[in-house]
This record gives C-alpha cells, sequence and structure tokens, in this order.
DNA sequence: ACCGTGACGGCGA
DNA sequence: TTCGCCGCCACGG
C-alpha cells in the first residue's frame, strides 16, 4: 500500500544523489544538480522539501554553496533546523562564529 | 496549458 | 563583507 504518493523520476534522482554523500562530508544543492544533470539548485531544494524520506535520506548533508543550513524535514526555520546543524555536528562536521559549514568539508564538483 | 512558488547560485554595487 | 536582483528548473493548482 503506498502511505504516501512516489516521487517523480527526477526526485528518485535526487534523493540517490544525496544518498551518495559519504558521512562526514556535505554536499551543496549545486553538486546535487550537477551530479543528475540539472541546471537549477532550486528545483533540487524543491524535490528534497517534499522529501519522504527524511531521515533515510541523509538531506542533512545538503547545504547551500556558502556553507549555511537552509531547510530540514519540509521546515525552512525553527527547531528542525537546530536539529540539522546538530546531526551533522555528531558526524563530525565543524561549522564557523557564522553558523555555516566549513568550506573544506563541503565536497566540490 | 499557464502561472506562481521555492530547502539556490552567481554577480554587481 | 553584506545586501539585492535576476536567472534557473521542477511541481502543484
Amino acid at each position: 500500500m503506498k502511505l504516501n504518493h512516489e516521487p517523480t523520476p527526477f526526485q528518485t534522482k535526487v534523493y540517490e544523489a544525496t544518498s551518495c554523500i559519504p558521512r562526514g562530508k556535505v554536499a551543496t544543492y549545486g553538486w546535487v544538480a550537477r551530479q543528475i544533470g540539472c541546471k537549477s539548485a532550486q528545483a533540487v531544494g524543491g524535490g528534497l522539501r517534499v522529501n519522504p524520506f527524511a531521515p533515510k535520506v541523509p538531506c542533512h548533508r545538503v547545504v547551500a554553496a556558502d556553507g549555511s543550513l537552509h531547510g530540514f524535514a519540509g521546515h525552512t526555520s525553527g527547531p528542525l533546523i537546530e536539529k540539522k546543524r546538530r546531526l551533522l555536528q555528531e558526524e563530525g562536521i565543524a561549522f564557523d562564529a557564522h553558523e555555516r559549514v566549513m568550506k573544506g568539508q563541503i565536497l566540490r564538483p
């Protein structure tokens, strides 16, 4: 039985690429977009926003190009975002005084 | 089929 | 360095 709507082919690609992000590192929306051959990072974000596999797919390892955290589990702000940062720290990701992931931890194309 | 919206990215001031 | 504007792609109504 289908408890939720099935993701589109595009979304499946996004989830797959996101799953490829190794633990202890993070990737940018643009990076994921490039992996799936998409020129719009915003489209990737739009897909993760409705991601029904929230903790299953390491979407918390996807950050903005400048290293700042945007959304998580459909929330653009709030305690969920803090949780996201917490998860990353637990995985060994280091943040600077600006609450941004250090560039060195970000996967680069 | 069209339009508005959104977890972005890059560049210029 | 920070702020704002525009362009970009996919989805839902």
